[in-house]
DNA sequence: ACCTGAACACCGTTCAAGT
DNA sequence: ACCTGAACACCGTTCAAGT
């Protein structure tokens, strides 16, 4: 009983613990999220925990609902509709680049009670485009999933990015390589595309994307 | 070693590995998929299967290759670009949410060489409908972003179902009674939502959002 | 009420040994 | 070359026992 930890002191919660997750999901990834590493981190034991929390995935979905009701407070939506829509889109691409485990888990378990915010900043601020209240919804449920996708795949790649040694650049490198090595007759775009891949800036690419959203959806009025 | 399985006398390939592994998966979904269960369906050991298959990341990205080049060969792309889009899509929407966990890995891991295929063949369609070759690349991206990250959503919610008891309408008609039960004041748009969210119909919804996109595409030109 | 930590029932993966 | 299966190093979760 060497190193025994002491016994905390101070009271535990469930948000310490919801915290204390967070930062070992920042530090080493979803895989190093384990029960043992989190006892070890609020020295305490495994009933401590269980105490406060239902079960690993209930830890999970709440560290995910704190990062995301902390970007909604965070992006103030003043100012005309579209802008708006672009500061809440970016600010939920740039959390989830911030934190790729959040990406995972939202396109895990949709229906968090942190999305309900989100779906209505977007919808209101639809609304406020004029879209027609009939179209709303399926402009309002498809933006939210383009968003959410975008940044569940960008974060995917930090992902991938983190557990493989080179850097963003050799990476996409070897990727665009890889396609411009394709066949031009059976893979025209895909070869043809290879150099805008390794150009393109994922943060700006999705805001084009975002754009043509929009772009649709006044088509819709 | 009474009930000790007999030996194959047929090789194993690593196709046959994936298609077991595919099975598994449809069958209970990817909790059920473990290498002892795989290998209690084969009749061999592990060591077997290591041999054709690097890892179980490595079996879960064949088994989803698998699928969508399946996908890809069915979907005969003829006719009007537009009209080609939305089979194009909805091919890949309805398979993924036939193997829910096809969406949760091509999340988990996109620049899948299956991928390449979906991005020819929708690069293509687009340049075909006149979106400038600058564009080009940012059009599709954004689309096939959508289209996986939209099917990734509604597997997501199709393994939330199986894993419930209840069926689909008893779901969505728990959510929209908890968006309906909300403050009309904080959030007006969800609590207004709900009506539709207990009728909505998911592959219309995202047809609907498929069509948004084009259209935004369309302005493009 | 809140916490401790040994124990249980699982995993993925390895590897010496067989054919 | 291909396969077998005991063994290893992990997991999440439980629960009798402590304060």
């Amino acid at each position: 009983m060497a190193n025994r930890a002491q016994r905390r002191t101070d009271g535990l919660s469930k948000e310490v613990i919801v915290q204390a997750a967070a930062a070992i999901l920042d530090e080493g990834g979803e895989a190093a999220l384990t029960f043992r590493a989190l006892t070890a981190r609020l020295s305490t034991g495994y009933g401590a925990i269980y105490h406060h929390v239902a079960n690993k995935s209930d830890l999970l979905a709440a560290a995910t609902d704190a990062v995301i009701a902390r970007v909604m407070g965070d992006a103030v939506a003043g100012g005309e509709p579209r802008e708006a829509l672009r500061t809440v889109s970016l600010g939920l691409f740039d959390a989830i680049d911030a934190h790729p485990w959040v990406g995972a888990q939202l396109s895990r378990e949709p229906w968090r009670p942190a999305l309900l915010e989100v779906y209505e900043r977007i919808g209101g601020l639809l609304e406020a485009l004029q879209v027609p209240e009939q179209a709303l919804f399926d402009a309002a449920g498809a933006l939210v999933n383009y968003v959410l996708g975008v940044a569940g795949q960008n974060a995917a790649n930090a992902r991938l990015l983190a557990a493989d040694e080179g850097d963003r650049d050799a990476f996409l490198g070897a990727v665009a390589a890889r396609w411009a090595a394709l066949d031009p007759d059976e893979y025209p775009f895909v070869h043809r595309a290879a150099t805008q891949l390794r150009e393109h800036d994922d943060r700006e690419q999705f805001l084009a994307g975002v754009d043509i959203f929009l772009a649709g959806i006044a088509s819709l009025r």
